[in-house]
DNA sequence: CTGTTAGCGCGTTCAG
DNA sequence: CTGAACGCGCTAACAG
C-alpha cells in the first residue's frame, strides 16, 4: 500500500514525476478506460461506485491529464496559436487582452509568437505553430508566408486580425477602416481645417492603412476646396519627420493645417514633434490620431478610438466557430470606429460657408 | 509512385493529414530511426547517401516533427509558460517582449497567460501550463497559488519576474527596488519637495511596491525636515483619488508637495487627476513616477526607468541555465533603475542649505 | 552504420 | 457496463 510512486507526499530529491491515467486506474483499482470514459465526460456510462472511486483518486494523486498525449491521440489540442506583427504597438496588445481572454473562457491555450515585422522570423514562427498542432490561427500580419505555409493547405482556420493578406480568403475581423477613414477626416474638415495630412509608416501593402488613406481621399475628393496628402513616415527618424512636417506647413501656409495620425504609435510620434517645433494644438496644426490609447487625455488628443478588446474577443469567438464545423464563406466583421474629440481638433473654429 | 499521401500537391478537399516521420522514412527507402537521428542531429551517424536521400524527401514533403509527440517521448517540450497579473500593465507588457524575443532566439515557444490578478483564473493558468507540460514557468504574480501548487513539486524551474512570492525560494529578476525608491525620493527632495506621498493601489503584499516604499520610507527617515506618507488609491475609482490627493494637499498646506507614483499606471491616474484639479507641475505639485513609459517625454513626466526588456530577456536567461541543469541557490538579478528627469519634477529649485 | 522493438500518456475500438 | 489491445508520432534501447 505505501508502494506508491510519484506521489505529493513523497519527499525525494528527485523531480517526482507526474502521475499518469495509469497510476490512477491501478489506485483506483479500475481500468484505463474507466478514467478516460470519466475524464471525457462519458459519467452515464459508469456504475456509481467506479465513478466515486476515481472521483476520489484523482484529487488524491491530484492528477491532471496529459494535453500532449490527448492531442497526439485525438488530434484536438485545444491551442490556439497567434502571430504579432509589433507587440510594441499599443493595439496589438490591446486585442491580445481580448484573445487570451477569449481563450481562457472557451478553456483554449494561448500560444504566442511576435515577428516584429520579420519575415524569416514570421516563418519560424509559422512553423512553431504547426509543430505544436495548434488548432487555429489569429494572424496580424502582413503574411506573407501565411499564403504559401502548409498551415492553410491543412484546412487549418485561420482568422485575420486588422490586416488583410493578398492572395488568401480567411475570415477578417478589424476595424471598418473606410469608415474611420472618412469619420476621422469629415471631423477634421468640420472643423475647419482645409489642409490635411494622412500620416503613416512607409510599411507597403497594409490592407487597414491602405483603406484608412482610401477613407481619407475619398473625403478630401469631396471636398475641392481642401488639400490633402498621403505622408510617408519613418517612425525611427525624428530629424526626417520633423523636415517633412516642417516642409508641410511651409507648402500649406495660409491653411489651417491638421495631421491625421494611421495609428497610436504616429500619433505619440507626431505629439512630440510638434512639441519639439514648438506648435501648439490645435491653433497652428490640428492632429488626430488612430487608437484611442491611455494617454490620449492627458494630451487632449483627438482620437478615432477602436474596440480592441472586442475585436480580439471576437476574433476567437470566429475561432470558435470554425473549429465546431462552420463551413460558410469567409466572413469580415467591421467594428465601427468612434470618434472621441478632444483639444487637439477643436477650439478653433473657422466657420466654413457655402461648403 | 503516385500513391503520395498527404503530398502538398493534393488538391483533395480533405484536411491532408500532416506529413509522419513514417511517411518520409517511407518514402526515402529508410527507418524511421534514421529520419529520427538525422532530426537529432547524429550526422555522423549516417551514410552519405543516406543522409541526401533523406534531406531531399524532407524538403519534398514539407515534413516538419511534431513536437507533441516529440515532447511525450523526449520529456523535453520546448515550451516555456509565463504566467502575468495584468496585461493592462505597460510593464507586463514590456517583460513579455524580453521573454518573448529570448525563447525565439533560443528555439523555445511561449505560452501565455493572464489572470487579471485573479486567484481562480491564476490556479486555472497554472493547471493549463501543468497539462501541457511547460519546461519552466517565468512568474509575475503575487503567486498564492504557485506554493501548493504541484509544479514546484515537480522540481520543475520557475523564474519570478519583478515580485517575490512568500514562502518559496525562486530565482528573481526585476528592478533593484529598494535603490529605485531611494533614487526617486531623494531626487524629489533634492528638488525642494518636503512633502511627499507615495502613491500606490491598494494590492497588499506585492514585494515590489513594499519594498519601493521601504526605499522611501527610508531616504524620508534620513530628512527629519520632510514629511512623507504611503497613499493607497483605487485606480478605478477617481473621485476617490481626487479626494485623497485634496486632503493630502490641504494638511500639507504651505510646504512643497510631491507625489510618487509607484508604477505606470498610477502615474497615469495622478497626471489625469492633476489636470482635473487643474494642478500645475512641479509649481503647485511635483509628479514622480515609476515605469518610463512611450508618453512620459509628452507629459514632461520623471521617470524611474526600468530595464523592462532586459528584465524579461534576463529572465529567460535564467531559466535557460536552470533547464541545462544549473542547480545553484536560487539568484536575484536585479537591474537598476535609472533616472529621467522632465518638468515635473525640475524647474522650481528651492535651493536647500544646511544638509 | 542501420533497422527492429518497445514504449511516452492517452483515447478508442472491440470483445467480454 | 468494463477491460485488453492497439496506435497517435516520435525517440531510445537494443540488436544486426
Amino acid at each position: 500500500m505505501d508502494s506508491v510512486r510519484g506521489s505529493k507526499k513523497t519527499v525525494s530529491g528527485e523531480p517526482a514525476r507526474p502521475v499518469t491515467i495509469a497510476q490512477v486506474a491501478r489506485e483506483a483499482g479500475v481500468s484505463k478506460t474507466s478514467v478516460s470514459r470519466f475524464l471525457g465526460g462519458e459519467l452515464d456510462a459508469l456504475s456509481e461506485n467506479i465513478r466515486q472511486q476515481i472521483t476520489s483518486t484523482i484529487a488524491r494523486l491530484g492528477y491532471q491529464p496529459n494535453q500532449m498525449a490527448r492531442g497526439l491521440k485525438r488530434g484536438r489540442t485545444r491551442l490556439i496559436g497567434m502571430v504579432v506583427a509589433d507587440m510594441l504597438n499599443p493595439y496589438t496588445v490591446a486585442v491580445l487582452q481580448g484573445v487570451e481572454a477569449a481563450c481562457q473562457q472557451h478553456g483554449y491555450t494561448l500560444i504566442l509568437c511576435n515577428t516584429g515585422n520579420d519575415e524569416l522570423r514570421e516563418r519560424q514562427s509559422l512553423a512553431a505553430l504547426r509543430s505544436y498542432s495548434v488548432e487555429g490561427l489569429i494572424v496580424n500580419t502582413q503574411g506573407r508566408n501565411i499564403e504559401s505555409s502548409d498551415l492553410q493547405q491543412a484546412g487549418m482556420p485561420i482568422v485575420l486580425v486588422d490586416r488583410r493578406i493578398e492572395g488568401v480568403d480567411f475570415d477578417l475581423v478589424g476595424l471598418d477602416n473606410v469608415q474611420a477613414g472618412r469619420l476621422a477626416t469629415a471631423h477634421l474638415i468640420g472643423q475647419g481645417f482645409d489642409a490635411i495630412a494622412f500620416v503613416a509608416p512607409p510599411l507597403t501593402g497594409v490592407s487597414s492603412r491602405l483603406m484608412r488613406a482610401d477613407g481619407f481621399q475619398s473625403v478630401m475628393a469631396e471636398h475641392p476646396g481642401c488639400v490633402g496628402e498621403v505622408l510617408a513616415v519613418d517612425l525611427d527618424d525624428r530629424p526626417s519627420i520633423d523636415a517633412q512636417v516642417r516642409l508641410c506647413l511651409a507648402r500649406w501656409r495660409g491653411r489651417r493645417v491638421a495631421l491625421l495620425a494611421s495609428n497610436g504609435m504616429v500619433a505619440l510620434e507626431l505629439a512630440l514633434m510638434l512639441q519639439r517645433l514648438a506648435l501648439r494644438m490645435p491653433q497652428d496644426v490640428g492632429l488626430l490620431g488612430f487608437d484611442e490609447l491611455p494617454w490620449s487625455p492627458l494630451a487632449g488628443l483627438s482620437t478615432i478610438e477602436q474596440q480592441t478588446y472586442e475585436i480580439g474577443f471576437s476574433a476567437m469567438t470566429c475561432m470558435l466557430s470554425r473549429l465546431q464545423g462552420d463551413k460558410c464563406p469567409p466572413r469580415e466583421v467591421l467594428l465601427p470606429g468612434k470618434l472621441i474629440v478632444r483639444n487637439s481638433t477643436q477650439g478653433s473654429e473657422v466657420r466654413k460657408d457655402g461648403d
